[in-house]
DNA sequence: TGGATTTGATAAACCGGTATAGCTCCCGAA
DNA sequence: TTCGGGAGCTATACCGGTTTATCAAATCCA
């Protein structure tokens, strides 16, 4: 027998349908004894339940998905994508829940998938990224009743459960540290400026800057492209009081600026101290290998999941975790300034 | 009305169930007039098929898999798979058919999704990646019966489809570029030994070596890791008659590549001049910019789904395409040797 | 000891589609 | 005039599970 059905085995263990059904689920309804039984011929015959027919019947598909609107070109060198996604499926997994990965161009284009997802009956929950101030997806997802969490950034007030860490407290440490090493000339390269966590990030920066005897601290928002990084930075050292420090939102561009630098002959970190918002291998791959802020991609992955999980189970609690704080991993592109 | 049925259309215009099905699905068995009243309608009520009632009913659950085996950690930077899936995904768009992604250890790990994925008819048919000489997956998937394509490598004696390029021409174009440029010396830093693309890039270099007159060109294997590539060209460098020139599997290696010599006082290209197999934002964010072979891995992809897709419409038919011959993009850092 | 409750199980409905057998009506050919 | 056959549609079985109503037997309690 090719793929054995629960009615195979009923008839094999001498017991209806709904019995092997409930000795497969664990739920009450037939003695210890069937219950063994059952399962030990379901074993042997290895079978194993037909998801289009429990999602049919159970109206639950075990199945979440996963949006990601950013352009691949950009996508492929952010090791946070990837570091992530394993995490959230290390945390599906448990469970045996499957995941539903889709790149897409643009909010719109996510949104209709959201509709499409919910309407055919795809994913029983998503997770979001890249929260913006006011993010349509929220609204929609309320409005398409589909269970979703956010990641790095709170749902609103009440509005969606979320998975998040403190950037500001972040952002913090890392001025406080560049400021600590003499710096008093500090620019920020922030990603794009409608990101909920960008402003979060700017708003640190701007706040503490008085507080530590900053001079200047202009934050400076791109696409999170390379080239715009690059371009940020060449702006800024072209100025006649240019910068001592530069903190980058993400690696990629930090490692666009560390070139930029390198082009223009201003030495790294003699002339110029670089940190990266966000930690990979990328940082590591350069001379001098740059300090950065590493946050536990992983495991926030790995939370989200769990998170999304229990609020699928019961839509009525909304769940604000906060997830463990990043550190600031110090390497060679720090020092104190000329 | 939250979610109608297509009971519910029928009731509306006054027809069965069956004669609804078949206009929605463009087969015989309806009048035209029929069939536009019911598609209008059906448009009215905003329907979409139920996904699991489809699947359960036309056993068909249009949705294929994809297995990446690689550690996180790797593939995070490679810029490759981003764009292999998002390829993959504008082909499959086409036909609203969706993707399951998911990253795993090893091989093991990654027959046992097949074999979850098939007696839970999750998926239609899966896609491979990285196939290696004597690959334990195909034989697995033949034995599920299960649609497969595999994605540059040949699936083997009319064993399973496959979309490829030319490693081949592709080897020979570096080396004899190279050897052009009057290199002599030429190292060649290859991937994981048991991958099918590593060996035929090792091949393609042994052979043309002694056409080429070349003095010396070995093939050094490695996990495909920055660490391997770095500690590999370490020892290349320190030899006695070091390379001249040096060929890297990846980019990611070619980059940690780069940043040893550039710390062991080896001048790029002045001294050595370096090639990557594979282009990414990551080699044109370097300086010197990596003169590196590029592929159109989008369109792989793209191909890789629509091949897939053939196949599950006819397994009978096998079909190996052959994709575009990959193109050397020449930058910065190869230049004749001093 | 007898009625009430619990336990263990069954049969059947149901989820939302697809596939098929069969029915009616109409047309054309013999 | 009759019969064959196709077009257009309906009714119904079916896919493989879950869930509920029902029921007999066992158990409990007074």
């Amino acid at each position: 027998m090719a793929r054995p059905t629960i009615a195979d085995i009923a008839t094999r263990a001498g017991v209806s349908k709904g019995a092997v059904s409930f000795a497969l689920n664990g739920r009450p309804g037939v003695s210890d004894a069937t219950r063994e039984r059952i399962l030990k011929i379901a074993e042997q015959m290895s079978w194993r339940p037909h998801s289009a027919a429990r999602a049919l019947g159970a109206s639950r598909v075990d199945s979440v998905g996963m949006v990601i609107a950013r352009p691949a070109r950009t996508l492929g060198v952010e090791p946070f994508f990837a570091h992530l996604l394993s995490g959230v499926q290390s945390g599906l997994s448990a469970e045996s829940i499957s995941l539903q990965l889709l790149i897409v161009e643009d909010t719109a284009a996510e949104i209709e998938v959201y509709r499409r997802w919910a309407s055919e009956h795809r994913v029983d929950g998503v997770i979001l990224v890249d929260l913006t101030v006011k993010d349509p997806r929220v609204e929609a997802l309320k409005a398409l009743e589909l269970p979703a969490v956010v990641i790095g950034g709170r749902g609103g007030k009440g509005a969606l459960a979320s998975v998040w860490a403190d950037d500001r407290d972040a952002m913090l440490s890392i001025v406080e540290y560049l400021a600590a090493l003499g710096h008093r000339r500090i620019a920020h390269v922030a990603g794009t400026p409608n990101f909920q966590h960008t402003q979060r990030r700017i708003r640190a920066v701007r706040d503490a800057a008085p507080r530590l005897g900053l001079l200047d601290a202009p934050s400076l928002t791109t696409d999170f492209s390379d080239a715009e990084g690059a371009a940020i930075t060449r702006k800024l050292l072209s100025q006649p009081d240019r910068p001592t420090a530069i903190v980058y939102d993400s690696d990629v561009m930090a490692v666009a600026g560390l070139g930029v630098a390198m082009e223009m002959g201003v030495s790294v970190p003699g002339d110029l101290s670089i940190v990266a918002f966000d930690d990979s291998i990328l940082t590591q791959l350069m001379h001098p290998a740059l300090t950065a802020l590493s946050r536990d991609t992983f495991d926030f992955g790995r939370q989200a999941a769990e998170v999304l999980l229990q609020t699928i189970a019961d839509p009525g609690t909304v769940i604000n975790r906060r997830s463990a704080d990043p550190v600031l991993t110090v390497r060679e592109s720090t020092a104190p300034p000329a």
